[in-house]
DNA sequence: ACAAATACCTGTAAGC
DNA sequence: TGCTTACAGGTATTTG
């Protein structure tokens, strides 16, 4: 679920909450959520640690310790990361609570299983391979990249060792925008149209964030506080097949590009 | 060397 | 009202 926008947003939350809170303990109910390591490793590297950092890489967070170590969470497609207190009611797929020594906890709730946190080193040996963060490709990085790849655009866009953080959402927000077709292959853009895709990426993500991320219907994309985000009302394409095309007025088409959903605008995106 | 399919899970919504 | 099916923000692994 959450991409680029909805983990910065996260990442925002916890560095202005937990800057500092020292962990006094932790509980590991679902150890699936911790596979990398024994559970009782992870919560020996966290138990009386310090966070002191918070940074981001695509959409993977780092959190860094005041042992040097890193604490990785990634949500995958369910994953949420919520603060609480220690009193409040535990709910329904909570794998994970790191409880700090003022009363507060961090929880995260992830029914579908597929997010995991682990603790690391800070070379991250795990990321390795990670492409560049897409917030972070200046233009003559993302023309040497695009210019070196065979692949039709939706899939490279998708593909988080070329660049890192962008998903299915964000992907068509950032094609619509660019007005390219999902299937123009990267090394065949024209320079213009490189030029354009490079831009689509930085506004679309970074308006993302400034509305906090997008949220769906079933409500799985939360803040840290539990809040949604509001940058659904401004989707063009994604989840709007059908629908009026904001740019030409031609319906919105869903088709399906490597199994995954994709919308798009036939006369506006070539 | 690629791309496509599959697997991992649960919840929800739509169709019958 | 069920029951069944399709689909969901991601990615590692297997298959072709």
């Amino acid at each position: 679920m959450p991409e680029l926008p909805e983990v910065e947003t996260v990442r925002r939350d916890l560095a202005g909450a937990l800057g500092g809170a020292r962990v006094s303990d932790v509980v590991v109910s679902g150890k699936r959520s911790i596979r990398r390591q024994h559970p009782d490793v992870f919560a020996a590297a966290l138990a009386g640690a310090r966070l002191e950092s918070f940074a981001r890489w695509g959409k993977y967070l780092l959190l860094g310790l005041d042992s040097g170590q890193v604490l990785v969470a990634h949500l995958r497609m369910s994953g949420q990361l919520l603060l609480a207190l220690r009193r409040d009611a535990v709910m329904r797929h909570t794998h994970v609570r790191v409880m700090f020594s003022d009363g507060r906890e961090l929880r995260f709730v992830d029914p579908r299983t597929f997010g995991e946190l682990f603790v690391t080193s800070p070379d991250l040996p795990e990321l390795a391979g990670l492409g560049t963060d897409a917030l972070a490709l200046d233009l003559g990085a993302f023309r040497a990249l695009v210019g070196a790849r065979r692949a039709r655009v939706k899939p490279l866009l998708l593909d988080q060792r070329a660049v890192a953080g962008i998903g299915n959402i964000y992907s068509d927000e950032i094609l619509w925008s660019a007005r390219l077709r999902w299937y123009r292959r990267a090394d065949q853009l024209r320079p213009i149209e490189v030029r354009r895709l490079h831009e689509a990426i930085g506004e679309v993500l970074t308006a993302a964030i400034a509305a906090r991320g997008s949220s769906l219907g079933d409500g799985q994309y939360v803040d840290l506080a539990g809040l949604p985000g509001t940058y659904q009302e401004r989707h063009m394409v994604y989840g709007r097949a059908g629908a009026p095309c904001p740019r030409c007025g031609r319906p919105i088409e869903r088709t399906v590009v490597a199994q995954r959903s994709h919308f798009w605008c036939r006369a506006c995106q070539r």
